[in-house]
DNA sequence: TTTTGAGTTGTTCGA
DNA sequence: GTCGAACAACTCAAA
């Protein structure tokens, strides 16, 4: 009889392609577990939305490893201690996580499972690049995207190619009827919200790879330009998938590389290419969540508004573009990228609210909320990031929406009360005719609301703060 | 060593 | 109606 040994998952709920998975296989019969680490989740909480996809992820799982998951929710280092010392573990494997305090954490387990004699094994199974292995020519870490990804990534040794599943994998039988994914209490309670989520998606390693297929079959092709229609299938949307590592960024990467090359599949990459950035620049900066990577944004005069936060979060700001983006991210708990870069800016530059307000937000209501491309993202928009857009470029909900969904098929979508507005009203209801609203059936202040701010005042409101920051250095 | 041009995603204004 | 300039400051990397 083979020993047994642990294998933990983390955020790498998958079989295949899988590299501390595949050697955890040819030591021994595996215990495979998942810890619920609320502690580590990066600001104490885990979102709400990344519950509801974790709970389907690990019920996925536990399937595919033939019922035989245990969950756990403690201290990690005395869930192992624990089950080593029960089963005579002497091989514990994971693969890695690259969150400061993940990987502050996982030091500690290791160095004090070694003390007791038992073996740690982890391996990358979540980026194309380890944070580490990419830097300039000076060994310090790149600050801008593009040198970061043509001269750092794409000049680095290639990702390597992904594995199959673990031909030969033996679960350990071993029996804990506590330990269930339903003990850890990650479905919300009082309302339906998480049931309405989760019908949106495949949550499972087979729903991920059947996304891949689609987006290769029909968005890829057309994804440069065609990743900017938020009405139009052109994205990924493997985002939430590429977060709980239900699909490894080498899968995608070769399957996309095998289609050949040309300007929409390099387009892609680079998307990728985006998500390690935002490892790279968590990595080199703990404090990315919540401090300004730009210490003069500190002095910015941001507003407090709890009404203006609110319309905000609830899609209730009367400008159609912005509110058909929050009440996707609500109903389905994604946004399309063009949207959520327009919701966004619109946050910071017109309501003047803080960034944090917007980090909080999608944290708790995306599915794909991770702590690394959120923050990082956050203080893109912001205007305070590294590498970050241009202050004076604030986007117009207006103009962004008759340039992106000139027909307002993606407004209609989700806000259908607007369904029998023209076209030409569609992203500025408040400005047509009251003929024409009433034919549409919409009374302003009442079906929809009115537009809570100007924005050509406001976004003159924040330049002038820009403006004011530069003078004070 | 210093200089120089470029850098994901935009808007407005005036010629 | 179209088009170029202006809207910062700073990092990076090639020359």
């Amino acid at each position: 009889m083979k020993q047994k040994v642990i294998y933990w998952f983390r955020q790498d709920l998958r079989l295949s392609d899988n590299p501390a998975l595949t050697q955890a296989c040819q030591m021994g019969q595996i215990i495979p577990i998942y810890i619920l680490d609320h502690r580590h989740a990066g600001d104490g909480k885990q979102g709400g939305a990344t519950c509801v996809w974790l709970h389907h992820a690990l019920t996925s799982l536990h399937q595919d490893l033939d019922q035989k998951l245990l969950c756990y929710q403690a201290d990690p280092i005395d869930i192992l201690q624990t089950l080593c010392q029960q089963h005579q573990v002497k091989h514990v494997y994971w693969n890695r996580c690259y969150e400061p305090w993940r990987m502050e954490r996982d030091r500690d387990i290791k160095s004090t499972l070694q003390a007791t004699g038992i073996q740690v094994h982890s391996d990358n199974g979540s980026v194309l690049w380890e944070p580490w292995t990419i830097q300039k020519t000076d060994g310090t870490p790149f600050k801008v995207f593009t040198p970061f990804y043509r001269k750092g990534c794409l000049q680095a040794d290639p990702p390597r190619q992904p594995l199959s599943k673990p031909g030969a994998m033996v679960l350990a039988d071993i029996d804990n009827p506590k330990n269930t994914i339903d003990a850890l209490n990650l479905l919300p309670k009082k309302f339906k919200w998480g049931q309405t989520l989760a019908t949106h998606w495949n949550i499972s390693e087979k729903g991920a790879h059947n996304q891949l297929q689609t987006f290769l079959s029909i968005g890829i092709k057309h994804y440069k330009e065609g990743r900017n229609f938020p009405a139009k299938p052109y994205t990924s949307q493997l985002s939430p998938y590429l977060r709980f590592g239900q699909i490894s960024p080498n899968q995608v990467w070769h399957a996309a590389l095998q289609l050949g090359n040309n300007a929409d599949i390099d387009h892609f990459l680079s998307e990728l290419g985006w998500r390690e950035f935002s490892y790279h620049l968590l990595y080199h900066n703990h404090q990315l969540p919540t401090q300004n990577l730009q210490p003069k944004f500190d002095r910015f005069p941001w507003q407090e508004d709890a009404t203006k936060l609110a319309a905000w979060q609830t899609g209730n700001t009367g400008y159609p573009m912005v509110d058909a983006g929050m009440r996707q991210l609500w109903q389905t708990g994604y946004m399309h990228n063009r949207v959520r870069m327009i919701v966004g800016s619109f946050l910071v530059k017109n309501l003047l609210l803080h960034w944090h307000h917007g980090e909080r937000w999608f944290w708790d209501c995306l599915v794909d909320a991770d702590m690394a491309s959120n923050s990082a993202s956050w203080q893109w928009i912001a205007g305070c990031g590294a590498d970050a857009a241009p202050y004076f470029r604030v986007f117009n909900p207006i103009t962004q929406g008759q340039k992106f969904d000139p027909e307002g098929q993606y407004v209609k979508r989700f806000i259908p009360e607007l369904k029998h507005l023209p076209g030409e009203f569609i992203h500025c209801p408040w400005q047509a005719p009251s003929l024409v609203l009433k034919a549409a059936g919409i009374q302003l202040g009442h079906h929809y609301p009115e537009p809570i701010v100007d924005v050509k005042a406001s976004r003159q409101a924040a330049l002038d703060a820009f403006a004011a920051l530069k003078q004070e250095q």
